[in-house]
DNA sequence: TAATTTTTCCAAAACGTTTTGGAAACAAGA
DNA sequence: TCTTGTTTCCAAAACGTTTTGGAAAAATTA
C-alpha cells in the first residue's frame, strides 16, 4: 500500500542506500540526484516505515510519560497542561509522546515502566509527582534511561530536574497572610509520601516561624490533591471548636474545594476566611472569589523539561542541569477582598 | 546491554524460534519447556525489541490521539479525563498510547496525520472535537487507517463513533430554563466550524421552539470554549440594553467564564441570572455557585472508544457501531437558587 | 600520460523479531 | 513390519530501514 524505500529507489534507478542517504542529508550524494530523490519521494508519498528505522537506528525517538491516575474521573489541569507541553516540544522536534496511565506506587505501575525501558520503546522519559524516596530515580539510573523530573525527590541525584521552589513561595504566602492579620493559618496537605507534601508542609512551616507563630500540628490535615479531597478536610477543619481564619490549600484545587466548605459554611471568603492555592490553574483566576495562589509557568517547564531531555538522549552536556524557578505569588480577592 | 531472544535461546539452547513460539503461547510446544522458557527468560528480564516486533508484525501496537491545542496555556479538564480513558483501556490492552498536540485546522496538523499513518506508527487513531467537515474523515477513510471518533461530523460515514445527543440534551436544558420562568435565555457558542456548535445550536432552538420562544440572534455570541472566552462573551452579553435573563455556556468552561462575569457585574447567579453549562466536570460541581450542567461520561466514553477501535484493528465487527448516549442533566443552584 | 584525489554511487550486512514450511522423533494403528 | 499420525522442534526467510566498506567514474595533479 504504502511505498517503501524500494519502491522509490526502483522507480528512480537509484540504490535503496543512495535513496536513504539523499533523504537524509548526506553529502555524498550529488545534488542534482537528492532533489530528484526527494521530489520522487514527496510525490510517491514515501516515509520511512517507523519499525524500520528505529529497529536499525536503535532508537525509538519517543519519549514517555506516565499520567499519576490516582481515581478513574481524573481531571486536573495541571496535567492537561504539562502535556501540551510535553506534546508541543516533542513534535516540533519529531520525537513522538507515548503516554500511560498507572496508579502511583503499584505494581502496574513498575511493570510499565520495566515493559517500556526493556522494549526500548522509549528514548527517555519525564517524571512528575515525585515521591519523597522514589523508586523510579534508582530504577532508571540503573537502567540508564534517560530522563528528567518536575521537581527532585530525597534520592535524587545527578539527574536533570526543574524544581520550583514552592518552600519559598508557600513561606511567602504564609507571610502575606501574617501581614493580613492571620494567626491561625491551616494547611490541607496531600499523602505524606509525596515530596511536594514535605517541600510544602517545609514552607509553609518557615513562614509561620519567620511570623513567630508555633506550630499547631491540629492546623494540619490531610488532602488528596483534589476539590473533593480540599472540600472535606476543610469541613473537618471548620468544625473545629477553635477554627482557622486561613486555609492554605496544597495545590489550586484543593483551595477550590475549601472555598466550597467555607460558602457552605456561610462565610464570606476573604473577610471571614482566608483561602489561598498552589499552581496557578486557569480556575483558580475564575474562581469566587478569586483565588490568591503561587503560579508555576507549567506549559514552560514542560517544554524546558524535553529540550533537556532531548539533549541528554543526544548525548549533549547540559549548560544548567538543574534548574530552580521562584514561583510567583499573585494576590486576589479570596486573601485580599 | 538487555537481553534479546537470541541470548535467551543460547542460555537455554533451543531455537529463537521456539522461544519465540513458547512465549507467544503457540501449541507447538512442549508445556515443559515453554515452562523453562518463560521461567529463564523472566530471569534473565527479556522483554521483547518494541520495533523488531511492530516490523515484523506488520503492526505498531499502538493507537494515536492529537490535541487540539488551541492557546499554549491549555488548561481543559475534558481533556485530561478523556486521556486518562484512553491510556486506562490502552494499557489494559497492551497497546500504547501515542500522544502529540497540533492546533487544529493548521498545516501543521495535517502533516502529523500524514506522519503517523504513513510511518505505521499507529495501527488506529481517536478523534475528538469534530468538525463540521472534518477532513480527516475522508483522509483516514482513504488511508484505510481505523479510528474512531467522539461525536461524529457532517461528512461522517459508516465509521464507529459514540454520540452524546447534545441536541436533546441542550432542548431539554431550555426547558428547564423556560420551566424556571426565563424567556431571555442566551447562548455562548464556539466557532461555527465545530460540529459541537451547529449541535448544540439546534438544541437551543429546538427547546426554543418547543417553548413557543422566537428565536433572537442577538442572544446568540461566540466564545471559544475556554472560561476566558467564557467570561468576555459574557460581559457583551450583560453590557446590553436588553440582557438576557438566563445563559447559556456551550461547555461548562464557558459557564464558568459567565458566572464570574455576572458576578462582577454585581448579579446575584441563580436568582438574578441563570447559568447552564454542559459537560459535567468537577469544576462544575465546586463552582460558586455550584453549575447547573449536562453531564457526559467522558471517561467511560473514551475507554469504550478504545475498545471499537481496538476492535476494528483486529477485524472483528462490532455489535454496535454507532452510539448514541443520553447526557445526563444535573440542576444545581446556578439556575436553582 | 600516469598517478592521485574527489565525487558519486552501491551491495551487503546488520537491527531483533515472527512466521513459514518442514523435519526428526516417537507413538499408534494396520 | 510398515504406514500413518502426533508431537516437538528448528533453519531460513521475511519485515524495511540505516550503515559499512568499498568501487567505479570523474576530476585533478604531477
Amino acid at each position: 500500500m504504502t511505498p517503501t524505500i524500494r519502491d522509490v529507489a526502483k522507480r528512480l534507478k537509484l540504490s535503496i542506500t543512495t535513496v536513504s542517504r539523499a533523504l537524509d542529508g548526506y553529502d555524498d550524494v550529488a545534488e542534482e540526484t537528492r532533489e530528484r530523490v526527494i521530489r520522487v519521494a514527496r510525490e510517491m508519498g514515501y516515509v520511512p516505515r517507523g519499525a524500520a528505522r528505529q529497529l536499525r537506528r536503535r532508537r525509538s525517538e519517543a519519549i514517555g510519560y506516565i499520567l499519576p491516575t490516582i481515581q478513574p474521573r481524573f481531571s486536573d489541569p495541571f496535567f492537561s497542561e504539562f502535556i501540551a507541553g510535553l506534546g508541543d516540544e516533542a513534535a516540533s522536534n519529531n520525537f513522538d509522546l507515548l503516554v500511560s496511565t498507572a496508579p502511583p506506587g503499584e505494581a502496574a505501575e513498575q511493570l510499565l515502566y520495566e515493559r517500556w525501558t526493556h522494549s526500548r520503546r522509549v528514548d527517555g522519559m519525564a517524571l512528575s509527582r515525585m515521591r519523597r524516596n522514589d523508586w523510579r530515580v534508582e530504577f532508571l539510573s540503573g537502567k540508564k534511561l534517560p530522563f528528567v523530573t518536575m521537581g527532585r525527590s530525597l534520592n535524587s541525584s545527578s539527574h536533570p530536574y526543574i524544581e520550583v521552589d514552592a518552600r519559598s513561595g508557600f513561606a511567602a504566602l504564609v507571610g502575606h497572610l501574617v501581614e493580613r492579620g492571620h494567626r491561625r493559618i491551616a494547611f490541607i496537605g496531600a499523602p505524606p509520601d509525596l515530596m511536594l507534601q514535605s517541600v510544602r508542609l517545609e514552607g509553609y512551616r518557615d513562614g509561620l516561624a519567620a511570623a513567630g507563630i508555633p506550630f499547631d500540628a491540629k492546623l494540619v490535615v490531610e488532602g488528596n490533591l483534589t476539590r473533593q479531597g480540599g472540600y472535606e478536610a476543610a469541613r473537618r477543619l471548620l468544625a473545629t471548636p477553635d477554627p482557622p481564619s486561613a486555609i492554605i490549600g496544597i495545590n489550586d484545587l484543593t483551595a477550590i474545594g475549601a472555598m466550597r466548605a467555607a460558602h457552605e459554611k456561610g462565610l464570606a471568603i476573604g473577610r471571614d476566611l482566608a483561602v489561598a492555592g498552589y499552581d496557578g490553574i486557569e480556575d483558580a483566576e475564575h474562581s469566587r472569589p478569586p483565588l490568591t495562589t503561587l503560579n508555576q509557568p507549567v506549559y514552560e517547564i514542560a517544554r524546558r523539561l524535553v529540550k533537556m531531555l532531548l539533549a541528554l538522549i543526544a548525548n549533549e552536556s547540559l549548560a544548567e542541569p538543574q534548574i530552580l524557578l521562584q514561583p510567583e505569588l499573585i494576590i486576589r480577592e479570596s486573601t485580599s477582598p
